[in-house]
DNA sequence: ATGCGGTTGTGACAATTATCACAAACAATG
DNA sequence: CATTGTTTGTGATAATTGTCACAACCGCAT
């Protein structure tokens, strides 16, 4: 994709007012991401803000010891909230973002922050607008792991999955025990049952998601 | 206590400049709650926003059949992230808040927000930096319920319940495996072990914690 | 076709946590 | 001091999830 002009940065974002857009769209940086490119990762300093203008990011969390927890997608008008988060501290993060599809982002330089936050008050809708969002998903998935059982987090988990790329989901049983934090067999064992239940088909590297949403 | 003027809200809240304490004390309703009353619960339209003067605030997550699961204190200094979360969207909350000692309380209502925002750049960073703390936070409980034991949790829970309220918890096992939603039994197992580790000592209705923090 | 690497299926077993049952200890009260 | 209600201790057992071992299967390259 092209470089964005600000009446398309407006489609996209829609909390932005025409001045904030045009000061974005001078000062961002839009780039492209490959499919499976990593966008941050544990130990870096982050020195932009990320908007995410086309395509999907995967957001991991961090274990101690290299255990990773799958926690949500960014998805094209949303901004990476963590991204925000870090720079506020220029902190190293403890969070992995990668992006699942050919991804086009804009970066901002951490230094536009305070202008756009004085200047634009669109701005400022814009980045409590982004924590909110990021802050409810956050309780949902505290929600899951802290009440619901494996077969009740997948099923949540693949249906993130079909919101965020569609009905088929190319995943191999290995990728998914990783995302949940469980292991390779529980999630094949899981998915016969949902087989069985007719909510699911399965194909090599594949899952079909049959019913709702 | 008595009403706070703006010095001493500046002292409580860094962050604020004077005139914005000025505002807040001529709009802010102060207010005492009293240990154990309920602040915010489920089902409940939200028409303040909570600055925390005094005392503590103890943040649960309900489950949907009734659960409970600890999330974070709020202390003084603190702002109650979820009061301006839920006020954006006057949404109903599925969270409790109960005062754990005698509390003081300011509470903003919501038509001041938009006020607040574009006139008070300190309010703009106070906000800000209430969400980051608080999604910081959120971080480390997922930390610790995705990858971590039951053992690992309590203790880590017990850690939090000192910092806040001091080396000596007034909690029953009952109460402390209602707040890591476990059962009371295990709660027993592990805190025995950790008794013979020397790293707390028992009495009836409380634990006391012996090493460092 | 053969072999190889990655994926999936499955049984047996281990570890962790939850549940049940019941006893003992303790505090408060009359 | 006897009773009552709450708290804590503990064994037995169940349920859930994780781990190990190994077979079957698929696609691909040689």
């Amino acid at each position: 994709m092209t470089q964005m002009d600000a009446k398309e940065l407006v489609r996209v974002f829609p909390l932005f007012d025409l001045p904030l857009a045009e000061y974005i769209h001078t000062h961002g940086e839009q780039r492209t991401v490959e499919s499976g490119e990593i966008l941050m990762k544990p130990g870096q300093y982050f020195k932009y803000a990320m908007l995410i203008v086309n395509g999907t990011v995967k957001l991991y969390r961090e274990g101690e010891d290299g255990e990773e927890f799958f926690m949500y997608f960014l998805e094209p008008g949303d901004a990476c909230a963590l991204s925000m988060l870090c720079m506020a501290r220029s902190q190293t993060s403890t969070i992995m973002a990668v992006a699942t599809e050919d991804t086009e982002v804009i970066m901002i330089p951490i230094q536009h922050m305070d202008v756009l936050m004085s200047t634009f008050t669109s701005w400022y809708h814009f980045v409590i607008e982004t924590y909110r969002n990021r802050f409810e998903e956050l309780l949902t998935v505290i929600d899951q792991i802290a009440f619901k059982n494996m077969d009740e987090r997948l099923e949540w988990y693949l249906q993130r999955q079909v919101k965020a790329s569609g009905k088929t989901i190319t995943l191999t049983h290995q990728q998914i025990a990783h995302d949940i934090n469980s292991s390779r067999e529980v999630v094949s064992r899981l998915l016969k049952k949902m087989e069985k239940n007719n909510l699911i088909a399965m194909e090599r590297n594949a899952i079909i998601w049959r019913g709702a949403e």
